[in-house]
RNA sequence: GCCCGGGUGGUGGAAUUGGUAGACACGCAGGACUUAAAAUCCUGUGGAUAGUAAUAUCUGUACGGGUUCAAGUCCCGUCCUGGGUACCA
């Protein structure tokens, strides 16, 4: 008995999860006293396969950190929730004809079945999930807010759109123009403004809102009926199926996220995220600074905008490219070339998505027969179209310099356009060169300038000339919020004479009609679209039929956490302003985007209007790595029951299948095992190799097709939670990703079972002497003590678990088992292992839970290796210090002494700046 | 193509940021206990050469150069590899 065998973990673990239940440990209030700590783990989709062992690792980190600050004196918010509306839930309704909250709801109680195993200390009360009217009436309620904002440029945040109107009251929009360069209405007096109807006036703020209603293109698959998000497509088909994909223009809600890129792009210097994770919110928000210059059209009114982050190339322009979708190229083209661009148009619309993607390389384009001149020489410069230039950013039309520009090069060689060179010897000839470096030829007032530094003069001359200015342009587009889905939050709006106006507060929440038909109604609306009556609700008023994307409920899901039960609003500003900023946010990279992108600009918004004090929502990011399956694969004989060892597979024909990861050990089949796996196998022959049949393998995703899935389940019941949550973190660094791989799991058990000796006998009875630690036991604790500390702040797990393996090796090799030593010992490791540490803790003779424990604290001076230091003097004065480690034996000291003498004589009397020194040798000398 | 990471024993991975490379763990080998097995414990374990041995010497962090008293770590080039992005002017 008490031994700590498998039966005697799983009493343990069971016993302290119904106390810490029972005796509401992790209820967590907000109480101002303390100094608070918030851990946030990226709440999951709750998808029907449930967690496997990828799931946890993140999680493990996060209640790693927050039951360490908990010890630590922290006030530590830890929730945890679910992210439950989403599209899986749809399909399976279509596919099974479940109802959505049913099957969310069987999921959710499913991942906190398995949650709930692994002695997470979440305080449950504080529970969310976005599927909740209680919940996403708040999700609404936010949205209004931003449909009831618009972005103020000059003071570069949102602002009430009812400033906007008495703006556009008290003196019309000229100091707020209209961004949208295609709207009907451009600008106007405070008397126009007064003198529109109801619905010109709507449709004139409908241009300044945050969350606007817009004609965007969608991803339109007719054979599913649907419109699919970008990440339902790939390469221009949908994801499933393969149908062909087109883009369709409909009405749908965006949220204008480009206002903010500046200061989303600002942010990031401000919280701590990796330097990648930076690196790709920067590059989906792609900033370019340039400027943008007009070209007069020859024998026309027209102009020719383009945009251009190379004005110092000015005089290397030798032809421009417009969009095919350009609005001028019907207006400027010749009779003459009519015929050509007609030709070129009608190819452009034949080719799909999946053409053009996979075509890139290739070189189209028309000539319109019109030309340009230079604004600086008046040099007369022909245009073209080409689907190179895109319609979406920038002017949708460029000026292309071919001796500087790769994709202007190819265009000018293909269609044989004469090239000007203005970088010397910069340019070979063969091919563009894109350098800011080379100085300026043929280049006017730019003569003789370097490139990198004739920008900013071409963008002053542009603007002291009116031909052009500074304009930064990014590559982000405004975020497409509608879904034509059942499953999602329904937008809070009604429709009055085509345009949309918000519902009132008291109103919300706006709950999701009850249906059982999901099908889209097959015109590219969604399954809403089908409850007529619900739609048309009133003679003359009617709703969305489309619904919120995920990203809407998680974009604040953070803030609700700090006041979840609030009716009045979305949370107490109070608990807003305690709580803060997520100290540190846990999960995984694939979230860089979108979510995070979504919930930084919720922020943002949030605070502008007032409601935050804050306006970023994380300040830290740990991204945790994928665990991926490593699959194990046996070679079949085409055609037969004959499988092949991996090694000899090369000489015959093979199929490749995949094999249960649980009857391979390493990599040789069991084959019995293998035999009895499946029926089809019973009577499998081998052609082994060394009597072996060797197993190919590959790392791959997790998947139940793959046979590689490991489920959690299954590791708590061999070994137990605590086992589990050690070995995940000792698997490798919390943000590489790795293959899961069970290799190595017994010796973290073995640990533990070590830690457990520690202070039981052999025939388990608890084994603690009082006695006084000696000098050298409490270095090894210290030592340890100090290092997890630091490893915890660093988010350096893996090394930690090594620590403790090391202090128990050592403990055990003093048989130490006194209490002044294994106390501190077992609160360090509750962080980890809280069910093992919560039961050595109440053997110790504690009523308490550990949680309730303080952190030890250790004290430097059992630490230090070098405490004193031998002068070593030269010409009779001290020259140089060394130092020399305190438990350094006797012998070496002496060593170093007659050492020191030497290298003396050695330097002939020039005192050495630095000298290492090993065990007592001296490996170096720094002069 | 462009922008970031990464490449260390049979395996997962350490290395105080330029200072004994391979901590810790797995695996493997040998030993102890046992009638036996399991479990547990101990010892060894990058490679090569020499030696009965303790040990010694050389070599070694993808490859080729360089800086430095000293390089896994810094610089230049090459090759693999993971991620992001894609005609963004």
């Amino acid at each position: 008995m008490a031994d700590y065998s498998k039966e005697e973990i799983k009493n343990i673990e069971q016993k302290w999860r119904n106390e810490w239940e029972k005796r509401a440990l992790y209820k967590v209030t907000n109480d101002t006293s303390k100094t608070k700590y918030y851990v946030l783990d990226m709440f999951p989709y709750p998808s029907g396969a449930g967690l496997h062992v990828g799931h946890p690792l993140g999680y493990i980190a996060s209640d790693i950190v927050a039951r360490f600050k908990r010890i630590k004196g922290f006030n530590v918010l830890h929730p945890m929730g679910f992210d439950a509306f989403g599209l899986p839930a749809e399909q399976y309704a279509l596919e099974h004809g479940i109802h959505p909250a049913i099957s969310t709801q069987d999921n959710i109680n499913n991942f906190k079945r398995q949650l709930g195993k692994i002695g997470f200390c979440y305080d449950w009360s504080r529970e969310v999930q976005t599927c909740d009217p209680s919940y996403y009436k708040w999700t609404q309620w936010i949205f209004l807010q931003i449909f009831n904002s618009w972005f103020n440029r000059k003071k570069e945040k949102a602002q009430r759109i009812s400033e906007l109107i008495t703006i556009f009251e008290e003196e019309g929009n000229a100091n707020h123009p209209i961004q949208n360069s295609k709207f009907r209405i451009q600008s106007f007096s405070s008397t126009e403004w007064k003198g529109f109807d109801e619905k010109t006036q709507q449709e004139i703020l409908m241009q300044c809102r945050l969350a606007y209603l817009a004609y965007t293109d969608v991803n339109w698959c007719e054979a599913l009926g649907t419109v699919l998000a970008n990440d339902e497509v790939i390469n221009g088909v949908s994801y499933r199926g393969g149908f062909p994909v087109v883009k369709k223009q409909m009405r749908q809600w965006s949220l204008r996220i480009t206002e903010y890129a500046d200061r989303l792009l600002k942010g990031l210097d401000e919280i701590d995220f990796s330097e990648s994770m930076k690196d790709i919110q920067r590059n989906w928000i792609g900033k370019s600074v340039g400027a943008e210059l007009e070209f007069k059209i020859q024998n026309s009114k027209f102009k020719i905008k383009v945009f251009t982050t190379r004005p110092d190339t000015i005089f290397g322009v030798d032809f421009m490219v417009i969009a095919p979708e350009h609005e001028l190229v019907k207006e400027i083209t010749t009779d003459a070339q009519r015929e050509d661009i007609d030709k070129y148009l009608k190819y452009v619309e034949s080719r799909s998505e999946v053409d053009r993607m996979a075509e890139v390389k290739k070189i189209t384009g028309a000539f319109t027969g019109a030309y340009a001149n230079n604004p600086f020489n008046g040099k007369q410069i022909p245009i073209w179209i080409s689907e190179y230039v895109l319609a979406g950013y920038g002017t949708g039309a460029i000026m292309a310099v071919p001796c500087g520009d790769e994709r202007d090069h190819k265009f000018a060689k293909h269609f044989k356009l004469p090239i000007t060179n203005i970088i010397g010897s910069h340019y070979n000839g063969e091919e563009a060169n894109p350098t800011k470096d080379a100085i300026l030829e043929n280049s006017d007032f730019l003569n003789g300038m370097v490139m990198r530094d004739a920008i900013g003069v071409a963008i002053q001359k542009l603007e002291e000339e009116g031909i052009g200015k500074r304009q930064v342009n990014y590559k982000m587009r405004d975020a497409g919020w509608s879904r034509q889905r059942y499953w999602g939050e329904p937008f809070p709006v009604v429709f009055k004479d085509d345009m949309p106006y918000a519902m009132k507060e008291s109103e919300l929440p706006l709950e999701l009609p009850p249906s059982d038909n999901f099908k889209p109604s097959g015109n590219g609306e969604g399954p809403l679209a089908n409850l007529t009556d619900w739609i048309n609700f009133s003679p003359n008023a009617k709703r969305d039929s489309n619904t919120m994307p995920t990203h809407a409920g998680a974009a604040w899901y953070f803030l609700r956490y700090m006041d979840p039960h609030n009716t009045s609003a979305f949370a107490d500003p109070k608990a807003l302003d305690y709580w803060n900023q997520v100290d540190v946010y846990i999960g995984g990279a694939e979230h860089a985007v979108a979510h995070l992108l979504y919930a930084r600009l919720w922020t943002k918004v949030l605070h502008d209007l007032g409601y935050l004090k804050f306006d970023e929502p994380f300040k830290k990011l740990i991204n945790q790595g994928k665990i991926t399956g490593d699959s194990r694969f046996v070679y079949r004989l085409r055609g037969s029951n004959k499988f092949v060892s991996s090694g000899l597979k090369s000489n015959h024909e093979t199929d490749e299948l995949h094999v249960d990861i649980s009857i391979v050990h390493g990599l040789e089949l069991d084959i019995d095992a293998f035999k009895k796996w499946k029926p089809d196998f019973a009577n499998a022959e081998f052609i082994l190799e060394e009597s072996k049949y060797i197993c190919g393998s590959a790392i791959e995703k997790m998947s139940k097709s793959y046979f590689n899935v490991v489920n959690p389940d299954e590791i708590i019941n061999n070994y137990g939670a605590d086992t589990l949550r050690m070995y995940e973190m000792f698997l490798g660094p919390l943000e590489a990703s790795k293959p899961w791989s069970t290799q190595g799991i017994d010796g973290v058990f073995k640990f533990l079972r070590k830690v457990w000796n520690l202070i039981h006998d052999q025939t388990g009875n608890l084994k603690v002497s009082e006695a006084e630690p000696t000098r050298q036991e409490l270095k090894v604790l210290y030592k340890t003590i100090k290092k997890i500390e630091q490893d915890i702040e660093n988010f350096s797990f893996n090394t930690s678990v090594s620590e403790f393996m090391i202090c128990v090796n050592e403990l055990g090799s003093l048989k130490c088992n006194k209490r002044a030593i294994v106390e501190p010992l077992v609160i360090a490791l509750s962080p980890f292992a809280p069910h093992i540490a919560e039961e050595l803790w109440e053997k110790l003779g504690h009523k308490e839970s550990i949680l309730t424990a303080t952190y030890p604290k250790y004290d430097d001076q059992y630490l230090v290796e070098s405490t004193f230091s031998y002068p070593i003097s030269i010409n009779g004065k001290v020259r140089a210090q060394m130092e020399f480690a305190l438990d350094m034996p006797k012998e070496d000291i002496e060593k170093i002494v007659l050492a020191s003498e030497i290298v003396q004589k050695w330097t002939e009397g020039k005192p050495p700046k630095k000298m290492i020194v090993v065990q007592g040798r001296i490996v170096n000398v720094v002069l």
